[in-house]
Order: C-alpha cells, then structure tokens, then sequence
DNA sequence: ATCAAAGCCCTTTTT
DNA sequence: GGGCTTTGAT
C-alpha cells in the first residue's frame, strides 16, 4: 500500500504533512492549519484518499461545512476527480442542509411532519416581536431571539456545571416557549431547530446514519455545541471523524462558535491524530508578517507556525484619507493603477474589497460606480430580501403551507386590496389567540362558516379575498402537479404566478421609479428557479443512501425543496457553467469571504468602531477578523482608514487599535511603486506571466498616474485642520487637462470608449494629474522620492533585528512536529512582534522604467492638443482589448505545479485553489460588455443566474454617484466592556 | 377610525 | 430598506 501511495498522484500535489493528514489511518484526525496553508485542499484530498484507497462509498461518507460556498467548492473539487456519480452521492452540504435532508427523509421517526418549511430571519423576528408585544414582555426582541438561539445552539453541554442559573428575565423562557408553540403550529423549523431536531433524529433513530464510514468536517473552529453533537452522532457508527480548523480564524463566536470544541474532541477521542499544516502558500511574506504582528497582540490565543513559502513582496499599504469619499476614490485610483501597471496580469477579477460590515460599502460603492467598474457584492443585503421577490417567495410559500402566517400576513394586501396593517395585524392577533392559522381564519371568514371578530369591510375586502384565496387554491393545485420528470412546470408556475398577480403591471404602479430594475430581479428570479430544476434534475443531490430496513420518505416536493434551498443558501449565487466569466471587482463582507483568497485586497475602513466593530463583545474575535481579511490577499494588502466622518461628525477618527502601534513600524504610508523587480515577485507569487516592460508601458493611458499620489499622504492640512471644510477638499477644482492623441488603440468604438475611460479618470483624479511635475509620468517629486529613499534606509537598518524578531515570534520547531500542544506556547512574547520588511529602495531597473517613462512622456506632450472630451460612461481601455498572453491561469505556488506538467488530463489537481474563477481565455467582448452595460438584460433562459447587484450599482451611478450622503463616520461611543475571554489555554486531558 | 404616503430614524457579522 | 411617527385623505 505505501508504494502504491506514493505513486498516487492525489499526493503528489501535497506536501509531506498535508500527505500524513491525507493518508492518515487514524480514525480521529484533527488538522489544525492557518490560513493559506491548503486546509480545503487537504480535506479534499482526504476524501477522495477515502474512496479510492481505502474503499469507501462515497454514499457512506458526510462532509459537512460552515458556508454554502465552501460547501460547493468542495463539491466541485471532488467531482473533477472522482466523477460526478461520486461526486452526487457523497452527503456533503453545509450542516443545516444536510441536518435538513435528514429530517425530511426520516423525520417521521421523530413525530416530525416531513414537509416542514423553514422559519428564516424575518420569520423569526417577527413571531417573536409579536409575542413580545401580546405580552407586553420588557425585552427588546432581538435579545429575546439571540438568546433564544443560543441556548438552542448550545447542545449537550455536558463539561460545565450547568448551574441552572435562572438571572434572567423569566419572561424570557415565556417567550421561548411560546415561540416554539408557534413554529410547531405553522410546521416550522428554525435554523436553529434543524439541528437540534436532527440530534433528536439520530440519536433515538441512529438507523439511519448506520451506513457512515467517515464524517468530515471543514473550518471547525466556527463550529457550535450543537453542531459538535451533530458531528459525533454522524459518526457513531464508526467514529471516523477529521477536522480542519485553524482557531486564528474563529470569528463566528457571536453565533455560538466554540473554540473549545477543539479541547472537547481531543477529551472525547484521545487517540485523534494531531496535524498541523504550516506552510502558506497564499501570501507574499510581508502580507503574512504584518498579518502575524496583528494576530498575535491576542496573547492568549494558540500561537501556531505559519512558514511563508513565497518571497517578500511587497509592504502593505496602510493610507489614510480625509474622508470615506476620498477613501472610496482612492480606492479605485489604486485599482487602476495596480490593473494597469501589471499589464495584463491582473485584472478587475483579482480584486476584493472587504468591509466589517456591510453598510460600510456605500461609499465604495459610489466611487466604484463614479468610475464605471461593475462589481459584485458577497454578503450584505440579499437578493431574496427584495421586496419584490420576497413577495413571490411568499406567495409561494403559502402556496406550499398555508399555515404560515407570516407569509400570509405579508401578501394579503400586496398587491393593495385595501386591507392595512392595523386590519393584517389584528386579524394575525385573533388567529393567534384562537390557536388556528391566519389561512384558516381567513377561509372560514369568506366560506361564510365563522364570522372574524375583527371586521371587515363588507364588500371590497370580501371580494378581494376571495380573489387571493381563489388563486392560491388554484395554484395549489397546480404545484402537485409539479414533479421531477417535467423540467418546466416550477418554472411555468412561477408564471403563472406572475400573470395571475399582473406582477409587472404591479410593480409599474407600485415603483414607477425603478420598476424595470425590479422585474429584472424577477426575470433572474426566474432564472435561479431554472438553474435550481436544473441542477437537480441531473444530480438528484438530495438523495439519502437507501440503508437496509431503514424506509425515507420521498414527498419532498419540488416547490418545498426549492424553497428550503433559498432558506439555507445565504443569497443568490450564480451557477454558471461555461458561462462567460465576469471580470468584476468583488465587494465582501470579511464574514463572507472566509476561505476565498484574492491577489489583491483592500480593507476600508480600518477605525476604532469598524473594527472593532462598536457593539462587538469580544475583541479578541474582531481582530481574528482583521487577521483573516488581511490573510485573503495574495500580493497586494492595502488598508485605509478615513480620518474624518463626513458629515461634520464631531472628533477625529481613530485608527483601529488592531494596527495603531504598528502604524509607522509595518505599514507603507502610501501604495508601492510598481517597478520591476515588484511586479516580478507577485508573478512569480501568483505563477503567472508578466508582459515585457515595454509591452506594459506602451499601454499605460498617456497622464497615468503611476505613483500612489493623488491624494495627500497626510490629509490633515493647515488650512482646514479639522477636516470639515469641503467635502470634496482633496480634488483641485476645474483644471483643465490638456489631452492627448489615442495613439493605436483600435477602432472607432474602442476609441469612444477610451475616451470615457479618460475622461473618468480625469474626474476622479484631477488634482494630481493636471500638469505638475509631480504626476508626468518619469518624474518623481522630490517628497515621493525622498520618502522611498529613507524608507529604504530604514528598512535596511531594520532588516536583521526584524528577521531575528519574526524568528522568535514564532515557535521554534520542526516543521513536521504533530503535537497540538505546540500550539501552545509557554509565554507571550512581548515584544511587538517583528517590524516588516518591505521592498527595498528604488534600483535600476526602476531607473530604467522611469527613463523610459519620461521619454513617452515627452512624446506624448508633443502631441497633446486634442480638446475635452464628452463625459461618458468609462471603460478601460485595456480590458477592452485585453488578451492574455498565455492559458496560465493556474495559479498554485510553483511547489505544488510540477507534477500536473503530465498533460495527459485535464484534471489538474494543483487548481485546487479558492481564488475566484478566471477566465481563461480571451473574452475581451465580455468583459467590454460587463464594463460598458452591466445592467444590461439578457434573455432569460439562457441567462445563468447572477449575484451581481444591480439595483445597487445603478442605483450609485444614476444619482451621480452618491446615494445618500450618510457618513460611514465613527458611530458616537465605543464603549466596550470587556468579556471575559474565554479559557483559550489548550490542555490535552490526562488520559485515564 | 382607517388607510396611505411622506419624512424621520437606524443599520455587525450568517445558516 | 425597514420601522417609526406625522399628516392628509377617505
């Protein structure tokens, strides 16, 4: 067997301690890996180890995983090597999805009724809002909901003392009780009661999971009481259990994670195999330093190796900005710069831009419209959450259980029947009140059979009601006709839907501003219903292994699977296979983009109040936070912080205490320059090709910018100390740039289009870029230049000590060394960690590339008469153009690229990256497209379904960029109470 | 008394 | 966008 293995190309791509986690015959392995260090990859790779070496079926392996995302990841890793018939049959989901799978084919044997809907937020918050009020209970229902979960979340809790402590409000264990009463009436669960119910489920029923040979289970640390039980009892037949988690990265705290699952799997199975991953392969070095320097201010947390395998790179950026606006602004002059002074290296696609939270994206949002970049956003505000699709949602959830009142509550007058909220209202209290559903009432009401007490207007409401009851009854009838075998009937029944409620005509009335927007999201509405049909029909997922004497049920419906798919799947994600890939700018919650790495990336808003966040309880956790938003870059790190609110708030910002004593030390003051050595190292990091210089600079834009240096570096001034002046201070006002000739750039089309492209710049950055030595191409002002030279110097000087200090940071041992009590360290060290090293000073190839720069600049001057130009949309005109050079779009770190030279197969194991999708080939047209009409309409059945916001992105660019000139400004107090951390000292229990 | 629209506040993170 | 209150219309 271990000649086999050797030989076996899924080792091939790993390295030695990834092989041991791979091929390991320990029943319990625990693989503890930072971030970048493979862990996805590893966990993969396992899994398929699984199958082909030790033979399992993959119907007899659950993996489980934190987010839907990482869960289709996997997916789709493990089908490019094992095949889609593995690939189907392996239980792999997110634990709620699958908890949810489980319920409706065995729920029966819990007394549950399989076609249980889900209870989302709303849902929630609303009962209980409700309940609150009927009783006049004094809690605040937000509480009153998080409190509800969390002890839902909390599972068998068996090491603490659980003194049954009852300091709470007692009503609060009214309201939970209620609660609950009210979800068991409507066949609701929460998400909260998909897992417990499940426990239930297996533990009284373990039957069903009797088939399971090896549970796996992804990002453990974010893992909760309950879903620690889940765990254990998917694996009680076998108790084959791996995990992979890294606690540095444990930031679902808030939702009940416990770090200390990890201390209660090592008690419950002492004979787990401990791995630890150290290498990264993601980031340059400095982006890792700077990461670690942050990371370990928490001196209580596992202090853990993290090898970096790539060069230095270079320094991170920490800029500060007058305001948000200018933030927003210089945000996307960096992006172009760095987009356009790789050449074609990097592309829209490999930028992110990750907030704390996701209200802080306005004004990016506005700058990147400002600009004409099309975006997408990942967290944040939901496509689902739309009211025009939430009423459709509810519409037909109503149609699949009426007795959801909620749902019904929230359609009764929505296409107006004239039926207010104070009438919904009382009619849901009477419902309640006589323990009978709102559907129910509502139906007695107009059969005539039981007068509602509350009244109704005789003839118009009656009428109308009959109206709505008439179409849902005959809608119901049509949704049991729906079935697997006819492709189109979900999708004729939306249709139907919609033409029976006149939707479009409705939303006409209802949104005259912005009604077209809005049946767009119905048409890609739509179009996620013919994705879901679709995916289901060929890869019936859902499917539990059929297990001797064990009977499921099947009468899962495909209205209620695809309903509980939007449920558990955060928000809209586009599906498309072969579908032109986007290259859009990618806008993230750091929640959300957990697991997903991108060359570069930015990190706004890095203030006191941000992050950490105002209202966060525990500190340690926001900056994890910050540590895994500044781990997802690959080569270019840029934080910001605004120093001034923008609405006259009072007082200055104050820069996050995460970086504050760092501030000089491990930060850049301002964006690289890009010279060649720089560019080279992020090729080599990224594995990519580089365009010769003179190719990269015969497409640099004539007056481009190529320094860091349109906005001030300090933006305090003497003339407006406080920063309250005009808002748009940082921008010299109407200076007239004198143009250029388009030299080249193709036909008359492209030729507008570069056009605009300038003239936006132009817009966005006219200070710097009107005529001023500062900003010709070729010329660096004495300041710019003076501050790389001493910094320069002073990173010399710097050098040895820092290389001594981030040796000593870290634990001294091997690199293969198993013990999880390494992770352990003895003391703090306390110095701050280790100062960075950033590229070294300017050298001759620089020279080189700013002599060449001087001389097109002169050029170009020479030729520069053309007048001002039209103000348009704006595309870059190179990604209009763009090709790339070679298909290289593998981008693993050269370690791992070697072996997948075999060519034989497309199968290439070392694409195992989480970076977003690329395209591969040339898709100029696409992306023109993408630039140029992002809001464009496309038919709808070809159309893959998309999570590309648009009503948020026309929203910024129709009303001249700014939305509402609300100020992401610090919210008032940031008073927080300290929590006491939590026992983070990891003791392996003594064995008995 | 009820409904509807307009103006005001606030907005952590996610299954 | 949602929740809240105020104001005007029915």
């Amino acid at each position: 067997m271990s000649t086999a293995s050797a030989e076996n190309p899924i080792l091939q791509s790993l390295n030695a301690a990834q092989r041991r986690a791979v091929t390991s015959n320990a029943s319990t392995v625990a693989i503890l890996a930072g971030p970048g260090s493979g862990k996805t990859h590893t966990l993969t790779s396992r899994v398929v180890w699984l199958v082909q070496q030790t033979g399992y079926q993959p119907s007899d392996i659950v993996v489980a995983t934190f987010t839907v995302k990482a869960a289709r990841e996997m997916k789709e890793r493990i089908g490019k090597v094992l095949g889609p018939e593995s690939e189907k049959k392996i239980v792999l989901g997110t634990f709620h999805s699958i908890a949810r799978r489980y319920l409706s084919a065995y729920g029966k044997h819990i007394g549950l009724d399989s076609k249980f809907g889900i209870a989302d937020d709303g849902d929630s918050r609303a009962i209980i809002q409700r309940i609150c009020k009927r009783h006049d209970f004094n809690i605040d229902p937000g509480y009153a909901r998080s409190w509800i979960s969390k002890k839902k979340a909390k599972g068998h809790v068996t090491d603490a003392p659980s003194n049954k402590k009852q300091p709470e409000n007692p009503s609060l264990n009214e309201c939970y009780r209620e609660y609950q009463e009210h979800l068991e009436r409507s066949n609701l669960l929460d998400y909260d009661d998909l897992l417990v119910r499940c426990v239930e489920l297996l533990r009284t029923y373990p039957a069903c999971v009797s088939n399971i040979q090896a549970v796996l289970i992804d990002e453990y640390q974010d893992t909760n009481g309950i879903q620690y039980d889940l765990m254990k009892l998917f694996g009680q037949a076998r108790q084959r259990i791996t995990i992979v988690g890294d606690p540095d990265q444990s930031i679902y705290g808030w939702r009940s994670a416990e770090i200390r699952n990890l201390y209660r799997l090592l008690r419950d199975f002492p004979q787990t195999e401990e791995i630890s991953l150290e290498e990264n392969y993601r980031s340059s070095r400095s982006i890792l330093d700077v990461s670690l320097t942050v990371i370990q201010q928490d001196k209580k947390r596992y202090q853990k190796v993290l090898l970096p395998v790539h060069t230095k790179g270079t320094r991170p950026v920490l800029r500060k900005l007058r305001s948000s606006a200018a933030e927003g602004d210089w945000i996307v002059s960096e992006i172009k710069r760095a987009v356009t002074m790789f050449g074609e290296m990097l592309k829209y696609e490999d930028v992110a831009i990750l907030l704390r939270s996701a209200s802080l994206s306005r004004h990016i949002e506005s700058a990147l419209g400002k600009a004409g970049l099309a975006y997408r956003m990942i967290g944040g505000h939901k496509f689902y959450e739309r009211k025009e699709i939430k009423v459709l949602l509810d519409y037909l959830r109503v149609v699949n259980q009426p007795d959801n009142n909620d749902s019904v509550a929230r359609i009764i007058n929505v296409p107006r029947r004239g039926i207010g909220d104070t009438t919904v209202k009382r009619l849901i209290e009477e419902a309640e009140q006589q323990k009978m559903s709102l559907w129910s009432l509502l139906r007695k009401h107009c059969q005539g059979s039981r007068k509602a007490t509350t009244k109704i207007l005789p003839k118009m409401e009656q009428k109308l009601n009959a109206e709505l009851i008439r179409m849902v009854l005959n809608l119901q009838s049509h949704a049991q006709q729906i079935t697997e075998n006819s492709h189109q009937t979900l999708i004729n029944f939306i249709e139907k839907l919609l033409s029976q409620l006149d939707f479009k005509q409705y939303l006409e009335s209802e949104y005259p501003e912005d009604h077209e927007q809005r049946w767009q999201n119905v048409q890609e509405f739509l179009s996620l219903a013919n994705d879901f049909v679709r995916d289901s029909a060929n890869a019936d997922e859902e499917l539990l292994p059929e297990i001797e004497d064990v009977d499921q049920a099947k009468d899962d419906s495909t209205l209620g699977r695809f309903l509980a798919n939007i449920a558990l799947a955060s928000d809209a994600q586009k599906n498309d296979e072969g579908a032109e890939k986007k290259s859009v700018i990618t806008i993230s919650t750091i929640h959300a983009a957990k697991g997903l790495e991108w060359p570069i990336v930015f990190i706004p808003a890095v203030y006191a109040g941000s992050i950490p966040h105002s209202r966060a309880e525990d500190l340690d956790e926001e900056r994890r936070l910050l540590y895994v938003a500044m781990t997802r870059a690959q080569v270019l790190l840029y934080l910001s912080c605004p120093l001034y609110g923008s609405q006259g708030m009072s007082g200055k910002v104050e820069l996050s205490p995460f970086v504050a004593p760092f501030e000089s030390t491990a930060f850049a003051k301002q964006g690289t320059s890009f010279n060649r050595p720089i560019l080279e190292a992020a090729a080599k990091i990224l594995g990519r090709d580089l365009l010769s210089e003179k190719a990269i600079f015969d497409k640099i834009p004539p007056m481009f910018s190529m320094e860091d240096n349109l906005f001030p570096i300090d933006p305090i001034d003497a003339r407006d100390p406080e920063g309250l002046g005009d808002s748009q201070g940082y921008r010299s006002k109407g200076s007239k740039r004198q143009r250029v000739n388009n030299q080249g750039y193709g036909s008359d089309e492209e030729l507008a289009e570069e056009r605009q492209w300038k003239k936006e710049y132009s817009t966005t950055m006219e200070q710097a870029s009107s005529f001023t030595m500062a900003s010709l191409p070729g010329f660096v002002s004495a300041g710019t230049h003076q501050n790389t030279l001493s910094a320069a110097a002073a990173e010399e000087e710097k050098a040895a000590a820092a290389k001594k200090a981030i040796k000593m940071g870290t634990t001294r041992r091997k690199a293969d060394q198993s013990s999880l009590l390494g992770f352990v360290t003895t003391t703090s060290s306390n110095k701050p960690a280790a100062p960075m090293t950033g590229f070294k000073g300017p050298d001759m190839s620089l020279a080189r590339y700013q002599l060449a720069a001087s001389r097109s600049a002169a050029r170009l001057a020479t030729e520069a008469k053309a007048p001002e130009l039209p103000k348009l949309p704006a595309v870059d005109p190179l990604l209009a153009k763009h090709k790339l050079v070679s298909g290289n779009a593998l981008n693993r770190p050269s370690v791992i690229k070697q072996e997948a030279e075999d060519g034989s197969s497309k199968k290439r194991y070392h694409c195992f990256s989480s970076s977003p999708p690329r395209p591969t080939d040339d898709d100029a047209k696409a992306i023109k497209q993408e630039q140029v009409t992002p809001t464009e309409p496309t038919p709808v059945p070809d159309r893959p379904a998309t999570s590309f916001h648009r009503t948020t992105f026309v929203s910024a660019t129709a009303r001249g960029g700014v939305r509402r000139p609300v100020g992401l400004g610090p919210p008032p107090g940031i008073d927080r109470v300290r929590r006491p951390f939590k026992p983070l000292t990891i003791m392996r229990p003594a064995k008995q």
